[in-house]
DNA sequence: TCTGGGGTCCTAGGACCC
DNA sequence: TCTGGGGTCCTAGGACCC
């Protein structure tokens, strides 16, 4: 019997949350619609049984787009695009706000629609997976002399059901590894089945430009880009030696096998958070002393909402740290490992107000975020070295002194 | 027209220990 | 006493992804 082969499925939601919202919204179907901002667009029922949208053109803030639908795209708008310059390109879209709760639900469904066919999933966020179908029956059938028929009658089986449960389309790539099924479930969106196999990479990945490899973002693009690396094919032409002689050892060699297809990631079905953060930008830029009552209620709420983000999902976290974002946009992140892990509210924000002591508040602020990392269960969390705890008092003197005094910032016994 | 919120992983330097 | 190597922990920043 021949080794088995190895076949992994990506799957991607259409337009995931766009498409949610035209489930309860049908009589925008076709229409430029895009999610994003905050809450003060719902649509409103009139009295005529109708519903009044708000429309990009009326939006002022700070939001930007997390889903458009594909009619909106058409006018250039997409994910990430701030609000305000996607209403320059289209005025006319209407303007949903994000309802999280409702794609979870989504999300629940569509995994569970695929489990019920193929049950070895990884989880790649709301709404993608990978899925392990070399041990699903028929997936190492060869039908005609086409060993990737089995598999992709699979696939066909998991979009069908996926629509069946949720109403909603979904593209697959489906390819000997996570790298190139991710690449491919792209070439046939929306609603498309993409099987291929080695052989493909020639003729299917190698004219795609680097940036569609999942890895290689704005700043590789555009490292690559300057040494005159514009497709994979280019960059698979590459020695090895040569990317990594540019790159380092370890990017340089990974740069390289992802431009030949090689990838041996498996799929992993469970894993545990590393850690949990809530942020917020503010409307207006703050400014530490003369925005001192609001900043501190915000900073105050953001440790009560990840204390009970900890509680809920049962994690404690021994890393307390802060992120700020000036107003020049330049971020910066200060953390304090703890004697013992907490989901306490109030010890979190002692210590993230410990961290928020060593910066700089001169300039106003625009964003501000609590972390909790070193995650640990809350159940059986018995042991913990002392070691850890003995060996952090020396370097706390090391951070320099914050210009604007940070107490000015507490709105409670923080320090 | 300035650019959300929630994550993961990697790098790199210093402290500290063996 | 000096030098060096390996390993781990902590912290800060950055690239990247959904």
């Amino acid at each position: 019997m021949p080794p088995r082969r190895r076949w992994i499925a990506h799957l991607d939601m259409d337009a995931f949350y766009a498409s949610v919202e035209l489930l309860r919204y049908p009589e925008l179907k076709g229409q430029p619609v895009v999610i994003g901002g905050g809450r003060r667009h719902q649509p409103v029922p009139l009295a005529d049984g109708t519903r009044r949208f708000a429309t990009l053109r009326d939006y002022q803030g700070r939001g930007v787009i997390t889903t458009a639908t594909y009619a909106a795209r058409a006018y250039g708008v997409n994910s990430a695009m701030g609000l305000m310059k996607a209403a320059a390109l289209c005025p006319q879209a209407v303007l949903l706000p994000v309802d999280f709760d409702e794609y979870r639900r989504y999300s629940r469904l569509f995994k569970a629609a695929v489990a019920e066919v193929a049950p070895v999933i990884e989880d790649r966020g709301i709404d993608e997976i990978y899925i392990d179908l070399s041990a699903v029956a028929g997936a190492q059938d060869v039908v005609g002399h086409d060993a990737s028929g089995g598999v992709r009658a699979i696939a066909q089986e998991i979009r069908n059901n996926v629509r069946r449960s949720t109403g909603l389309s979904c593209s697959i790539g489906v390819t000997p590894n996570k790298l190139l099924s991710k690449i491919a479930s792209e070439l046939d969106k929306p609603d498309g089945l993409t099987v291929l196999t080695e052989a493909d990479i020639a003729t299917r990945i190698w004219p795609l430009p680097v940036r569609r490899i999942n890895g290689i973002g704005p700043k590789a693009g555009i490292r690559l880009a300057a040494l005159g690396i514009a497709t994979i094919g280019e960059l698979a032409e590459r020695p090895r030696a040569w990317l990594v002689e540019r790159f380092g050892r370890s990017y340089g060699r990974w740069l390289h096998d992802a431009a030949h297809g090689v990838d041996d990631r498996p799929v992993v079905t469970h894993s545990e958070p590393v850690s949990m953060s809530r942020e917020t930008t503010f409307e207006r830029d703050l400014h530490a002393v003369a925005d001192k009552a609001e900043l501190g209620a915000v900073f105050t709420q953001l440790c009560e909402q990840l204390a009970a983000d900890l509680q809920r999902k049962g994690y404690r976290g021994r890393t307390i740290g802060i992120k700020l974002r000036f107003d020049d946009f330049r971020t910066v992140t200060r953390d304090q490992t703890l004697a013992e892990a907490t989901a306490d509210a109030a010890a979190i924000r002692r210590a993230a107000g410990v961290c928020l002591k060593r910066v700089d508040l001169g300039r106003r602020l625009r964003l501000l975020g609590v972390r909790a990392g070193s995650l640990t269960r809350a159940q059986g969390e018995a042991k913990r070295d002392a070691k850890a705890s003995d060996s952090r008092g020396p370097r706390r003197s090391d951070a320099p002194p914050a210009r604007v005094e940070a107490s000015l910032f507490d709105d409670e016994a923080a320090s």
